[in-house]
DNA sequence: GTGAAAGCGCTAACAA
DNA sequence: TTGTTAGCGCTTTCAC
């Protein structure tokens, strides 16, 4: 089968350019104070013999990795349901690559597996972790806090212990939220309903916050709970038709929940946006843009949050290294919401 | 700041042990001709450590990595509009965690990301890869293979190159059309239009090849090319009706393109499937549950095609070592499919 | 069955 | 500015 080139190592760079290893090894790593000269041997000799640095030699001495840990506890959550997920590697992959970081992704499925994350963290494979912490009291935070590597969550984590020096990345929930009531008030609509999502994600809570926020004696029957699928949308949906026949609008946790929503309410014969107008969260542009009537719906930018929490953790990461810090400890970050009208309200 | 705790070592372990850095070597991989006792009292010196070997230094002698790398070029593929990408992630995160791989996944954004991802695979990072080759003449395959790190491929690649040796894993599109038209035909429709995928895609064309197997003779004005999305459903399904005002049923390239299908159907007041039979490709169950009527169509298990490449993948890395190969090479898989019966056909 | 010792390829003091 | 040298933590012959 393939022969297995032996790699090339910094000896024979070192012996082909005619210097040491650790000219040879300066180059490589940028080349400061190495005469200009001797600088282009050794480039042109690592051309010649196809030389790439071994990463397990260089970590070894470094310790550092140059890798980063994404992880995801999936089966409980929506990852798999909507494109949310992908979109945010997305951003977290660009800035990682931007930055000569590798991205290893850990999927967990359920307790068994947090051991085995822990034992990762803890065995220093990676620099740092971006975890996507859905759940309240999930216990996966306390334990990457624990294991002592760098971390940044996306979205604000729902955690009931130390949250001092926690960073995380999130959108705006609650002022979203505040939107898109406020859009359906301004529409002249009285009896706003809100489908809210799994209340064990602070997402979820949030937006919940955020509707009761503008509908401050809201009459508690039009608020129903969802599950951010479009199942759930319909079952909300068709409990609210049965409390509160004068709905007048909805306001969904997200797009596929008032997907949900709007098939029952046509079969219910309600029309959108006349007799019931209706705005989801996340323009998840699949959904939203295909549902009929159109969704309106507030925008939030989630490649532009993978690709925050990415730079946060690399900030932390470069500033850790020198004892006395120079640059401030990162913070969290909230991004803003945009409201999308479309045709549904 | 948090005390980075220095972790211990081989070392503090023999020194703790009782013995020395070889037998602690000898039990941590797996303990094979250490006697029973010394066996419990490194595992026990383990424990009361919380020793976790370290990755680099172990690679650096081994030469192994235990990790392997998934690699997605994405930006021109669906695998941001629907959960596709997601679940293959997960059957391979499943099976390389049953066997202590680590995922590193490098998304690829067009040709500036060939060089680099190239780079890292010769750069000996990761011992094999996975890679979906999803378009015609990716020059990514070929730089692949001349990176020598051995490649499983998800989907047939539809490379002109040397294909000998190439590995991959796919379903029976071929197969699974044809079933669908036949099922069709067997509904005793005549006029069976297809709406193609994005052609460049093997996927696509070997579900065309396979409603071709069916309808030999078809009408060519029967065939539209869609590209994967509903809004290319929409756009074919337009075109269909006006070319073959007559047309009976539809076989859709995916649930996504049926979607749009169907939604146009609806617009021009055509019955489904009364008027018109529509059948899909996927089972992707959010979009083929919720469309309007739920959608017939043909399952692929995504899951299982994720885990068989890291599975096959596997295979391949344990057999490279010994020079005299006793298993034999991994050869490629084609998954069957099923029809699932829904409302729409 | 167990230990001693020789590296794996690299970086980082320190010397020159 | 450049070279010499000492490890980083681990596996793996090779003796015992």
């Amino acid at each position: 089968m393939t022969e297995t080139a032996p790699r090339p190592t910094l000896e024979a760079v070192a012996a082909r350019a005619g210097v040491s290893r650790a000219t040879v090894s300066r180059v490589v790593n940028g080349g400061d104070g190495v005469r200009e000269r001797l600088v282009e041997r050794v480039r042109k000799a690592v051309d010649e013999l196809g030389y790439v640095p071994n990463q397990a030699a260089r970590s070894l001495v470094t310790r550092r990795h140059d890798a980063v840990a994404v992880i995801v506890a999936e089966p409980e959550t929506r990852v798999f349901a909507d494109p949310f997920f992908a979109l945010q590697l997305r951003g977290i992959s660009k800035e990682l690559t931007a930055h000569d970081n590798q991205l290893v992704l850990l999927l967990t499925e359920g307790r068994d597996d947090h051991a085995r994350v822990a034992r990762y963290l803890a065995g220093g494979h990676v620099d740092g972790a971006l975890v996507f912490s859905l759940h309240l009291d999930d216990p996966l935070p306390g334990l990457i806090q624990s294991a002592g590597v760098p971390t940044v969550f996306g979205g604000r984590p729902g955690w009931s212990g130390e949250t001092r020096g926690v960073v995380y990345v999130d959108v705006d929930n609650r002022g979203g939220a505040r939107d898109a009531v406020r859009h359906l008030t301004g529409l002249g609509r009285t009896r706003i309903a809100h489908i809210a999502g799994a209340l064990d994600q602070t997402s979820a809570v949030d937006r919940l916050d955020g509707y009761r926020d503008v509908m401050v004696d809201a009459d508690p029957r039009l608020i129903a709970e969802g599950d951010f699928t479009p199942a759930g949308g319909e079952r909300a949906m068709r409990e609210l038709l049965e409390r509160c026949p004068d709905v007048d609008a909805v306001f969904a946790a997200n797009d596929l929940t008032a997907a949900g929503a709007l098939r029952v309410l046509r079969e219910a014969g309600r029309r959108v946006p006349d007799d019931v107008a209706v705005i989801g969260f996340d323009d998840m542009l699949p959904v939203a843009e295909q549902t009929d009537p159109a969704l309106t719906t507030v925008r939030q930018d989630i490649e532009e949050m993978g690709r925050l929490m990415a730079r946060l953790l690399l900030r932390e990461l470069d500033r850790r290294p020198s004892d006395e810090p120079v640059a401030p400890a990162p913070s969290s970050v909230v991004l803003p919401t945009t409201l999308v009208r479309r045709a549904s309200a």
